[in-house]
DNA sequence: CGAGAGTTTGATGGTGGTCAACCCTGGTGG
DNA sequence: CCACCAGGGTTGACCACCATCAAACTCTCG
């Protein structure tokens, strides 16, 4: 299916909003659509590297596993994200559908050829390598010295942030994207240390569960300084 | 000080070396050399984020420090490598010189000009971003779930690759660039994990110390596959 | 209604943090 | 020349925290 950025959803937030319509036109007749369900491989690791993607609707986890089979979640993509890697001949993380998607699906080819054709593409995306960066280091900073219930909270609130619509306030209300398994595999923790720590988490008031996934920020004070 | 590019180690290394003899005069114009000696501080957290710089000799630690004034390092920066952020305002690191260093600084405004000037310029930036990247994902994959001895002994491999030449052998014998306290910051670890970890990998027959820095590689296989 | 996945809660043990003592090296000054 | 000191490193004892194992509970979907 082609493209039809005059009802993108992310048409102004995505890094193609950089360019001129005529420009846009013409990356949008290399691109197609594509759907994923939850669970749906988009990139394999170690699969030759042929495409890129920017995502309009739903989350996608980038992740590793390890050798002895264990997966640890690298970072999440949110709507108006790029993902990809333009320059290694191998992909070197699987990316997976958390929930239902719809993505724009580049060769890479095309899209290196359009870097090179629209330097302001190359900045745009420049900036967002430099965002991604950024994120993956804040992940790091979630130190594993400090306490399991400081990382918990820290993930709750890095969530709420990528929920919201506006990038600076957390949502207040929300569902999580993640199951137990997927946020322990974020922060390193076990499933089991998760539970524990939302049920604190609830009962010291910084928020309340609503079922499985729906968390609502009580305290949002609470979630800063927890130990 | 201005630049020499005619004598500088890293010359085919760096980001410039993408450009042509002409524009990378035009660019060395714009640029100054600076030295650092150890601790020195290059940026600080939350300064007015005017410059960035590429690294000639010696080596770097990005880090930030969490409230309670840990510090935690969140990469190295190595010869030939590429240091501050292109896009936001205010720097959100510190980055701090861990040995006596030689760099190559830029006005961060002279390297974005010179980013639209060079589409190459751009594109070997956003290589250079996306290996980055890799590397932090890849830090962020020395999983905490993991022994602490896995983490010491993949940490001792990565530094074994940043100090050889070749980029794909590692060193067989070199000097750690980080104190104990440094290498702890990067695992997420204490001092004392990271020593006692050290003896254990030394009487497990996989490395000898050479004095408090001095590493030699005895057995690489055992360093790949502790528990 | 039953099956299965995901989640919560409990009991127990190991790993690594904490605190403390000691060692080693290099530098300074009497 | 030696005494002293400071910073970094090593080693030991103890204990909290989180992983592990296990069991019950709650959904959703067939």
């Amino acid at each position: 299916m082609t493209l039809a950025c005059a009802s993108c959803p992310v048409r102004d937030r995505a890094a193609c909003s950089v360019l001129s319509d005529e420009e846009r036109g013409d990356l949008a007749r290399a691109g197609r659509t594509r759907r994923l369900t939850r669970g749906e491989t988009l990139f394999a690791s170690g699969d030759a590297n042929h495409a890129c993607a920017t995502l309009l609707r739903g989350a996608l986890k980038v992740c590793s596993v390890n050798e002895d089979g264990t997966e640890r979640i690298l970072a999440l993509v949110h709507p108006a994200g790029f993902t990809g890697e333009l320059f290694s001949p191998f992909t070197s993380y699987d990316v997976v559908a958390l929930t239902d998607c719809e993505l724009c699906v580049f060769a890479r080819s095309e899209m290196t050829q359009a870097i090179d054709a629209y330097p302001h593409l190359a900045r745009a995306l420049l900036r967002r390598s430099e965002e991604e960066l950024h994120r993956s280091r804040d992940l790091l900073a979630l130190d594993p010295r400090q306490s399991a219930r400081a990382r918990v909270a820290g993930l709750i609130r890095a969530l709420a942030e990528a929920a919201s619509d506006s990038p600076c306030h957390p949502a207040q209300e929300f569902d999580l994207p993640l199951t137990r398994g997927e946020m322990a595999s974020m922060l390193g923790l076990t499933i089991e240390t998760i539970s524990r720590n939302l049920t604190r988490l609830e009962s010291a008031g910084a928020i309340r569960r609503k079922g499985a996934r729906g968390i609502e920020l009580v305290d949002p004070a609470r979630l800063e300084c927890v130990d």
